[in-house]
DNA sequence: GCAATAAATGATACAATGTATCATTCTGGC
DNA sequence: GCCAGAATGATACATTGTATCATTTATTGC
């Protein structure tokens, strides 16, 4: 469960934390609590799965209010990710890096092991993309897109299998 | 709002009650009911906008369960398509041409009308993806794409009301 | 046609998810 | 320290979805 580092985990809360300030936003103790909980899993959460995790790594109890307002907020910062097709939320893969989220994004949702690969689009894709949609005059506006299929480690444990 | 005529809903109702009847279900009144009210909307509806919709233009009131058994129904007769990304179901664009999904489907979501197109991927769209994804091991199996923008028709009005 | 069976729907209760609202606490600037 | 705004707590409630069992409707074999 747990499959990160506490030396990870913390250095990814310091560049959230940077990342607020300035943005002139703060990383609270309830922020970080949630935002911890994302990073430690290894696939998307729902509102209510985040809160249980929060509740059961401390003693006061977070309200179910809390949870969506910090989600909404954290989002606006970047630093998780709303999956729409899920209605799931996963922190951002470039909380450490200076990446910026200048293309789309593709989030490749593993139907076996149900974690996420977040990856921007290739140029190809997004051109197809666009193409495909201005042919019936379409504008297209999205810059996420969320794809399922079987990841790598799954694709192999699979074989192993059988 | 009946953005649709009398004879094309009953044609198209028709060609449904064939489709299923090959493959050995029946399109029930209840079913009719939810099916017609999901052809007759220009925009994709939730469980509960259908069920609304159903019971405006019914004596007997419909229990909400059986919406929801109703759409799985439907959906698994490819009468209809359920949008994941807003949990919303539209009712499928080729019920009376003899078209199959052999393509990956996309669904264009105009934000600004709020209406669905429902379109076959390019070739050039589906092998740029699966190529996305082969870089990092990863598997597609997703068959359908749900992208936002702006339709045609939103475009336009905009332009003119500027 | 009629009983037996299966399919479909009705009805009820409830679980899960999300939001509105107001009270309270915390924080930074003065 | 005090004040304004931000953040959180708490309560109630709205919406959405499901489990379960009863009832009705169709189908099949006789």
């Amino acid at each position: 469960m747990p499959n990160i580092k506490q030396s990870k985990l913390d250095s990814l809360l310091r560049a959230a934390e940077v990342s607020c300030s300035e943005n002139g936003a703060r990383l609270t103790q309830r922020r970080r609590q949630v935002l911890s909980a994302l990073m430690q899993s290894s696939s998307p959460l729902s509102a209510y799965e985040v809160l249980d995790l929060c509740n059961r790594s401390t003693a006061s109890a977070m309200p179910a209010m809390s949870v969506y307002r910090i989600l909404d907020f954290l989002e606006q910062q970047l630093l998780v990710h709303r999956l729409s097709s899920s209605n799931k939320y996963v922190s951002c893969a470039h909380i450490a890096c200076d990446h910026k989220h200048f293309q789309k994004t593709h989030f490749l949702l593993c139907e076996g092991c149900s974690s996420v690969e977040e990856v921007d689009a290739t140029q190809e894709a997004s051109d197809a993309l666009e193409q495909m949609a201005k042919t019936v005059g379409f504008k297209l506006t999205t810059q996420q897109f969320e794809l399922s299929g079987i990841c790598t480690t799954c694709q192999n444990s699979a074989g192993r299998r059988l």
